[in-house]
DNA sequence: CTGTTAGCGCCTTCAG
DNA sequence: CTGAAGGCGCTAACAG
């Protein structure tokens, strides 16, 4: 049978009324009153109830607005599907989600909907941050006006937020290339192909599978190649760049599935291939055969986890750890099938 | 703003009293009445805040008893975790957990502890169920009485249950099978080492294995073999069997970490491993490459859903899926470096 | 068959 | 500085 304020306003012969303020440390409260029933809370092992609180947090309708960096995208259908079951589970807290779409990593357009967001009376942003100067000069502003910001999937070096949730991305590229190594044998010639380096994870993750590739790898890494976000055009790059190196057998791929598959197969040989994200073109691709395995960074935990925080927070203050790294999971033709 | 009761009660001219009454079927009400305010919640979309009936809730007390089937052990030890995280959570409504330990595979104590766990007013259990007729019996009466209850980390077959919250052995088996494969570059000898087939996960798992060297692999089963929970006794007989098959250079490991790595430090060659479970015995092969991989079943979030389950069910009397399978992972040393 | 009410634990406002 | 009281939404007991 858990303590409540009534039980410790009992205890201390009190109301509960002062209890409150005391533990609250909301002031009006004789300092030597205020001593004893924190003694008393941490006695009889208070905590205060959770959902108690949030049948009263619920008059003040909190409002968090979620911006994101592009337009659709399969790997963000994910994290807002994690985003959902949040905003389902705090509803009865009367705490609501808006999302601001945007168009692909254009930083005005991003920089717009933060200006919105704020005066719609959003009490908190989750954003996937471009990194450009507009972006993380407002963020900093916002920081410093303690205005709560939750970084998703991405990141701003030197640019302080609440919480920064994304996958672990130098771990991420070397598992990448250990794969593609394993796979391999320890024999034979890769290309890797990432997406834009404004994201600073796609930097890190580049910079992990360099790592791997030149000081424990058996197959060569040729080159790295960075793929703009529309797809015809990376489908042209991407085939011109595998009929070129024609002794590159083995590929690591990071973006839309369907560039990858549809450019694998316009050249004559076979390529084995290791992607980032289990989008419906990779989960079918990997079922066929056509790519040996694919790692995920867990987007709906990811989305969860950005919504939860803030709810936490404004439920009890309680503040979440400053980086929260996601795993990533390896996914096999086996652990699908 | 989400509807209220007394927002129905107010569309319908009538008191909440005879809304939740007509909601929630209680009777002793007009039906054409009822009629009109199910039209009305429809229309609405009314939900009940699960908090506000959480603070309602509490006062009833629910219990949860949950029955393992062994004394000690790294893996439930992670269930175990899981387990608290959700305790913590439920108890803001009235709700706790009370855990029952048992000796090895005692079926007899485990009875026993059923019986404790319902003398003692249990209002739903957990189980990792022993698989012995006593035990089957037992909870084929509970589920005849409607007694909720879960089944954790394994199952009975053809005894029906709340829910069942397992890996998917079967492919967690193929999966071990295929990562051995993928490792021995298609060459080499293998055998399997498999804790007490009285779990029938167990079973299922190397019937798993058995299914992917038999059609896929190129590298051969020579044994599998069923390990004593006596770490001393297993370490002998895992000792014997490799010393006795020469030409054995990889194994698939289910069980204690340390008997199995004490056993391959005994004998004088190298042996490649892939490992069932990541103790921190498991967690530190990976690291130093003693062994080559570790797939994990998730235990953690077994144990939290195992326990969720019955407080959504407590709640809103909602019912879980039949079955819940969690996800197999596949960890290499690079995934925890 | 229907309405009213007390209360779950916490927070906030208003009196004193 | 402190206490009392109302209310968040739902449930259950009790009147009518």
């Amino acid at each position: 049978m858990p303590t409540t304020l009534k039980d410790i306003a009992a205890a201390a012969g009190v109301s509960i009324g002062t209890v409150d303020r005391a533990l609250k440390n909301r002031g009006r409260v004789n300092p030597q009153v205020a001593e004893k029933i924190k003694q008393l809370a941490k006695e009889m092992d208070y905590h205060p109830n959770q959902i108690a609180s949030g049948l009263v947090t619920r008059t003040r309708h909190y409002k968090i607005a979620v911006i994101l960096h592009i337009t659709q995208n399969e790997f963000f259908e994910e994290i807002l599907k994690g985003i959902q079951i949040a905003e389902k589970e705090i509803k009865d807290y009367g705490m609501s989600v808006e999302i601001y779409p945007c168009d692909d990593f254009n930083d005005k357009m991003q920089l717009r909907n933060i200006e919105n967001a704020i005066e719609e009376k959003a009490n908190a942003i989750v954003i996937v941050p471009i990194n450009s100067p507009l972006i993380r000069k407002k963020i900093q502003d916002l920081s410093k006006q303690n205005f709560p910001v939750v970084f998703l999937t991405n990141y701003l070096d030197e640019i302080p937020a609440m919480a920064s949730i994304h996958c672990d991305y130098f771990r991420s590229g070397r598992i990448g290339a250990m794969l593609l190594n394993l796979i391999s044998g320890g024999i034979g010639h890769a290309i890797a192909f990432f997406p834009s380096t404004v994201m600073l994870g796609n930097q890190s993750r580049k910079k992990g599978c360099e790592d791997y590739f030149s000081k424990e790898s058996g197959i060569t890494l040729e080159r790295v190649i960075e793929l703009p976000n529309d797809p015809e055009r990376a489908k042209r790059i991407m085939t011109k760049e595998l009929e070129a190196a024609s002794d590159v057998n083995y590929i690591l791929f990071c973006g839309d599935a369907d560039t990858a598959l549809t450019s694998m197969n316009r050249i004559n040989r076979q390529i084995h291939a290791v992607f980032y994200d289990l989008s419906a073109a990779a989960y079918n691709a990997l079922r066929n055969g056509q790519i040996c395995a694919v790692i995920e960074q867990s987007p709906e935990n990811q989305g969860y986890t950005s919504i939860n925080i803030l709810f936490q927070y404004f439920l009890s203050k309680k503040l979440p750890p400053k980086e929260i790294l996601m795993d990533s999971h390896i996914i096999f033709k086996e652990s699908i099938d």
